[in-house]
RNA sequence: CGGGGCAUGGCGCAGUUUGGUAGCGCGCUUGGUUUGGGACCAAGAGGUCGAGGGUUCGAAUCUCUCUGCCCCGACCA
């Protein structure tokens, strides 16, 4: 049969795939503003699912939710030297009220630090108002020169992090947890496993003494950085004049942390799954889990009222089940649930009732089987959903390890990021000059110092000083 | 910010070279027949040809200006 509404292969253009995924699968639409999306209702979902993981995990962790202004006065953006510079030449800004020019202009929040900063030095005063532990979900303007759906937009949602504590020791530790946090969700719904390390010095957040970052590994062997979590010590505090008495009754400087991850992770998802049939959704963020098929349906009663118990016995249970009842053909709705990256399919039709099973198909590798119809479907499912979720991670999983390649020279290195085979391990000595000097080269970045050091080698490759410790390099997004 | 491409119904495009009053495929609506890998027939709806100026009896088509989008690079979640 003709396939009329096939994408580009991801073989023959990356970029091409990426965007018609987008598109097809009805993630997103453009707007007319560059770098602004439409987050249509099925990629909204993912995004709802993936807060509804997170919003659940911070507030079992202490958290509360807040809501800051979205406009920040220029003065207080000011406050923090190195935070300014790093944002102010990539916001947009208001410089009119009504038909008035303002007299100084108000910048859109590219990220809130400085309004929290300024909300913190007003509500602490106590040693006993400590930790303060807030989270915002938002979205933020960042004013990009190249933008693409969901992995580079001029906006974007999010969820930003912003904790006060009494000691750098906690501070330090609630960076780690959240990044602990954001490790998890990869591996419980995105079915992406992370690489959790700390930023180099040059790669940190504007303003933070660490960065810590969870990154993933694209198809194409390039990095995505998918969010990161940051101890800023007593830095901001400081610019911003939080301070509180403890219980010595001496004045004293709280230590924070911020962290956040965003809708690229949607991005994410979309390449990391995806094949050349569209999209291939990780079970737990789909929108639609399970989609039934009706075979035949007009001539056979029996498949709706079948079809209609299991839809039932499903949504009872608390999986997201569509039953397509539409007149379409179902080699059409097969090839349209492909490209949204449903999970799991089921079809039943006369053949199956007359031989009392269902068949199920599953998305991310193809397998199909049959269930009876005497079987509990819903427990079936909730267990296959678990196996599929398991099986994308390891797929994924072993991806990754096989695109981590250690690397003992410059050619090596090389050889690793130009022709795209993931990531570069490297022992490094430290200095930003061989960094700088693998930016030039290679237009690769250090993504991440791992978690994980197993030196293999005593000399950095790029000077020939002693290695001081083990770095990923490889291209980003 | 450089380099390239594009702008004609919801989507994909033809028409532009050589000016003559807008067309095709998909999708959409209605009715009917269908349904195990993108069904078929019939009848319909839908377009100030990205915006503004100019040339002309007449502009989607020639001309000038502007705007937007996509892709590839340099910078960033």
């Amino acid at each position: 049969m003709k396939k009329n509404n096939a994408i580009t292969p991801r073989e023959t253009d990356m970029s091409k795939w990426y965007s018609e995924i987008c598109l097809k699968a009805e993630l997103m639409s453009y707007s007319k503003v560059k770098g602004f999306i439409v987050y249509r209702p099925y990629g909204y979902a993912i995004w709802e699912q993936i807060q509804a993981f997170l919003d659940k995990e911070f507030k079992a962790t202490g958290h509360q939710n807040v809501y800051m202004p979205l406009l920040i006065p220029q003065s207080l953006l000011e406050m923090e030297k190195e935070h300014v510079e790093g944002f102010a030449p990539e916001c947009a800004v208001v410089t009119k009220g009504g038909d008035k020019e303002l007299d100084s202009p108000l910048y859109i929040r590219p990220t809130s630090e400085t309004l929290f900063c300024d909300h913190f030095k007003d509500i602490l005063s106590s040693y006993r108002d400590l930790p303060i532990k807030y989270n915002q979900w938002c979205s933020v303007v960042r004013w990009e020169k190249t933008t693409r759906p969901f992995l580079r937009g001029s906006e974007f949602l999010w969820q930003e992090g912003h904790t006060l504590h009494r000691t750098a020791d906690e501070a330090k530790e609630e960076t780690l947890k959240m990044l602990k946090i954001y490790n998890k969700m990869g591996k419980d719904i995105l079915a992406i496993p992370f690489v959790m390390g700390r930023k180099t010095d040059k790669e940190k957040f504007a303003g933070a003494l660490e960065t810590y970052t969870i990154e993933a590994l694209m198809p194409d062997g390039q990095a995505l950085q998918s969010g990161t979590s940051h101890y800023f010590g007593q830095g901001f505090a400081e610019h911003y004049g939080i301070s509180y008495l403890d219980d010595d009754n001496v004045l004293k400087t709280p230590h924070q942390t911020s962290w956040g991850v965003s809708t690229r992770l949607i991005g994410s998802i979309i390449m990391e799954h995806g094949d050349d049939n569209g999209l291939v959704l990780p079970p737990y963020v789909a929108p639609t889990q399970v989609v039934l098929i009706p075979i035949r349906p007009a001539d056979n009663p029996e498949v709706m009222k079948k079809l209609k118990d299991i839809k039932e016995s499903l949504e009872s249970k608390g999986i997201r089940v569509l039953l397509d009842d539409s007149n379409k053909s179902p080699g059409w709705k097969y090839a349209e649930y492909e490209m949204k990256g449903v999970p799991l399919r089921i079809d039943l039709g006369p053949k199956d009732i007359q031989q009392n099973h269902c068949m199920y198909a599953r998305r991310f590798d193809g397998k199909k089987d049959f269930w009876s119809l005497d079987d509990d479907i819903a427990q079936n499912v909730i267990e296959e959903l678990k196996q599929i979720n398991k099986g994308m991670y390891n797929k994924a999983l072993k991806y990754l390890l096989e695109h981590t390649v250690e690397v003992h020279s410059f050619e090596e290195l090389k050889d690793v990021i130009e022709n795209g085979k993931g990531y570069a391990k490297m022992m490094w000595c430290g200095d930003r000059s061989c960094e700088d000097e693998i930016k030039n080269k290679l237009n690769a970045t250090a993504r991440c110092i791992p978690f994980d050091q197993e030196p293999f080698d005593d000399k950095c490759p790029i000077c020939g000083k002693k290695a001081k410790q083990v770095v990923l390099f490889a291209r980003a997004y």
